[in-house]
DNA sequence: TTACTACTTAAAGTGCACTTTAAGTCAACA
DNA sequence: TGTTGACTTAAAGTGCACTTTAAGTAGTAA
């Protein structure tokens, strides 16, 4: 059975080691087994684990959240349904803001293109709009 | 010329009043005129650059940036070539950040058609992943 | 044996972006 | 005239998610 050191995966997932370490205190992420030196050695199903608990970070999904998804989990197939439910409103609020987000760079890119064609008069012009400071 | 009180630009904009007054404080917005009574009277052109600083931290442009931004503006015309610079280079970050969420929202979707789908003898062996705790 | 490196822990500290608090002013209405 | 409500300020407080610190241990190389 394959394991990982604590560096190996901090390279593999991206986590640095003392978020790894917080992350098991707070029972995000499962108590890793330790090896004879009382160092934590991942096993494969630990990665897949992180992993996906790191997706929902990256998607901004609140520790405490995790930790009500994860208590979920560990009260067994009972919960699918409830951790069904959490996983895809989640899902839908990820959607609507990366929706505000295209929204948001179409102005971002507008003001570019008001840059990349600005001449003189329009800049003084444009200078009017902040006049103070 | 169209004047609007606190509460009216709250609204409009979807800025609280305290973090409004923290933006001007931190001069991310220019300073708002008073009326008679000494309360903030906002202008269209006030609206449109609080919007668009809006814009900025829907994109969680840091506010030291926004600053630099806003310093670069009061520096006149001959920054426009630095501000076209920030702007594109914060557009392209938040296209990648755009680009990764989609990806992150592929995974949540899996996991969803996951527990759609699911059986008691997946759910069981689902167990085996997270054993601890 | 000594030094070095990589890990370990609990606890305190950090950074960011607001938000709340406490105390005060002003205009309108009963 | 008093009280209601909306504003004002500076300063302190909050929430979140880590990150850093300080002190210690275990294994390896010289």
């Amino acid at each position: 059975m394959t394991r990982y050191t604590m560096n190996e995966v901090k390279q593999k997932i991206g986590l640095s080691a003392s978020t790894l370490r917080y992350y098991e205190k707070e029972h995000l992420i499962p108590e890793i087994n330790r090896d004879s030196s009382g160092n934590r050695s991942y096993t494969d199903t630990d990665i897949e684990w992180i992993s996906f608990i790191k997706t929902l970070r990256d998607t901004d999904m609140p520790i405490h959240l995790i930790k009500n998804y994860v208590s979920l989990f560990q009260e067994g197939s009972k919960t699918i349904a409830t951790r069904k439910e959490l996983i895809e409103s989640h899902k839908e609020k990820v959607q609507k803001e990366v929706e505000q987000k295209l929204e948001s760079l179409k102005v971002l890119q507008k003001k570019v293109k008001y840059y990349e064609t600005v001449d003189r008069r329009k800049q003084r012009l444009s200078q009017r709009a902040f006049k103070k400071g």
